[in-house]
Formats: structure tokens, sequence, C-alpha cells
DNA sequence: TTGATTGCAAAGCATTTGCATGCTA
DNA sequence: TAGCATGCAAATGCTTTGCAATCAA
């Protein structure tokens, strides 16, 4: 994991010249929450952030990352997801293509979606009410497969086959 | 306004049945908090609602329009709606298609839309994913036409056509 | 040096909960 | 009468803000 961190280097550059565009001032809290942020292929709540952050770093803040991410969503590095729990999630923008989640009400999962049909046809209905749209976010709750079976079968079964997908397990 | 008190006799008795079927009791408030949402075409918050409450009987407390708001949802008369800010809004369920919203990122204006080409592939690519869709959610964040207008011409234009559309003021 | 940045504590919101009182069935 | 419902106040959880100290440019 650690020899990861060769590899943002084209994000990193993105920051930098953000902040440099910005006025604003390169610190070393900004680059290890981007660094931790990166090296994360997951939803990561603020809070999420802090505590990887507070790994290596205890002298990170909560108000840092909160700041932080606004700034990495503004810098183009981060899209803000809403999973229908009051919280704010953040996942990759960067060089990352754009899809849509199923949450799943039960157990949280969430499975990540891409339909370029769907998409077309969202811009489709912008175009026919001349609405210019930005981002767009398409949620679909319900029951995952996993889900679904144990509800049929009420045994507690056991862990059964590795799940295919990320799991979140901060929701509910 | 006051004429269409007789309208929904339909919803009523949804409700009641409801409670019956619940084993909860009918109230002064929960009536009159489901008829003043039942008279509102439009998004509301816990808290509009209870300020439309509040003028009709300034006897309804905060609390028991959150609690109410949450049955209704249950009973399957209002459904919740995320716009993106915070609050969580509210809108009719019963007897009403499902839509979905584009949202105005700069006045706030609530655009309502259906397509069931767009239905069709979700349920399409959930049954790809074997995910049981339960509901979902579809938003489409960007400029609405009179706000790509005033963008263009900076002209601080006053207010032109009248809107085509529901405008809620309270985001942003 | 200057002013942006940090982190703590406190404030802000929307929403929920505890609990004594009130009211429905 | 029994116990659900109400409404106030307090608590909660996430996020933002005020501010003095710190640090980058």
């Amino acid at each position: 994991m650690a020899a990861k961190k060769e590899e943002f280097e084209e994000e990193k550059a993105l920051f930098e010249d953000y902040i440099r565009q910005q006025g604003l001032r390169k610190t070393v809290q900004r680059e290890l929450i981007l660094e931790v942020f990166l090296m994360t292929e997951d939803h990561l709540s603020s809070e999420d952030l802090y505590w990887l952050a507070q790994k290596k770093d205890p002298n990170v803040g909560q108000t840092t990352v909160y700041r932080t991410l606004k700034l990495l969503t503004e810098a183009g590095l981060a899209r803000e997801v809403r999973l229908g729990d009051g919280r704010t999630y953040y996942e990759h923008h960067f060089e990352h293509e754009h899809h849509d989640h199923m949450v799943c009400t039960e157990c949280g999962r969430v499975i990540e979606f891409f339909s370029a049909e769907i998409e077309a046809l969202q811009d489709e209905m912008a175009a026919q009410y001349k609405f210019l749209p930005t981002h767009h976010s398409l949620r679909i709750l319900g029951l995952c497969e996993q889900c679904q079976e144990r509800s049929v079968d009420i045994k507690t079964a056991g862990s059964g086959a590795q799940p295919r997908v990320r799991v979140k397990t901060t929701i509910n």
C-alpha cells in the first residue's frame, strides 16, 4: 500500500495547480489528506478520512478534513455522494468514469453501475426542458442479492461467497 | 382553497385505515397535518408544513409534524425527497405518478419529469446485478432555462415570463 | 512580514428522544 | 382506565464558524 504513493503524481499536480491558481497554500495536512483519499478506493465520509489521516499524523483535525474535502471537490479530484443517510461521502472524480449507485437498504452494500443509455436519455430529458445539466445522481434503493436470499430463508447463514462489491458498513 | 377540503376523502380514509391497522390513534393534529399536506402541491419540508399547520392551529408542535410525516410516508401517502440541501422534503405519493427531479443550482427551481425508458433501463440494470429495487431517485442538477439566459447577459433583467414550473425558494 | 491555514471549542442545522401531561379508544 | 400521542426541552449527529496561534510564501 505504501508503494502506491508514487502513483498519484498526476492528481497531486492537479491539486497543486488548483491551489496555486487560487492563491492558496500547500500544507502538509492538505497533502496528507489528498494522499489518504487517493489511496482508498471507496466511498469515504469525512470522518472515515479523518481516522485514516489520524493514523498517519495525529496532528490533523476534523475541521481540516472537512475543509480539504471541499477543496478537493472544487479542484475536480473528488465528488460528493449522498447515499441516503445523513452524511456526505466522497469518491474519486479525476479520471474515474461517472457511475451511479444501488444501495442495499438492508446491509448498506453499495453497487456501482453505469448505463450509457440512461445517461443519454437523461440528456434528452434535460434538453426537452431546456435544462442545462451539470451533473446528476441516480440512486436505486433495494435489496442486494445476499439480502434477498437472507430474507427468504431466515437461517442465519454464515458468510457465504465473497461479496463481489465494495461494502460500506457505516450505513445504518 | 378551503373548498378543496372535501376532495381528499380517499386519502383520508387510507390514512385512517393505516392508523387502525397499526393500532394507532386518530388525533386532531394528525388530521390537520394530513389536510395541510394534501392541500399543498409542492415539495414541503417538515418546517414548511409546520408553519402551514401553525396558521390553522397554533397548538401543533414541530415534533408532531416530523412524526406525522414519517407516518404518512409509511402509510404510502407521502414520499421523502432529498433535493440536495440538508433537509428532507415530502411530496404526494398516493395516486401520483412517480417522477424525478431537475434542480436548478442557481435559483432552486424544481422541474418534475418522467421517462418510462429511463425507468425500464433502471430495472434492467438492477436485474443485471440481481438487485431487487424498491425505489429510486434520479436528480439532475444544472441550470434552468431562465438562469441560463441570466448568466449569458448579466443584465439584471426584471421578472420576465411567468415561470412554467413550481419554484422552491428555500434552496440556496 | 503578511496573510492564509490550522485546530480547538463553540455554534448551527435538521432531526430525534426523554418524559410528564393530555387525550383517544 | 390504559396506554398511545403530544410538545417541550434536551440530546444527537453532521457540518460550519470564530478566533488565536501557527506556518507558508
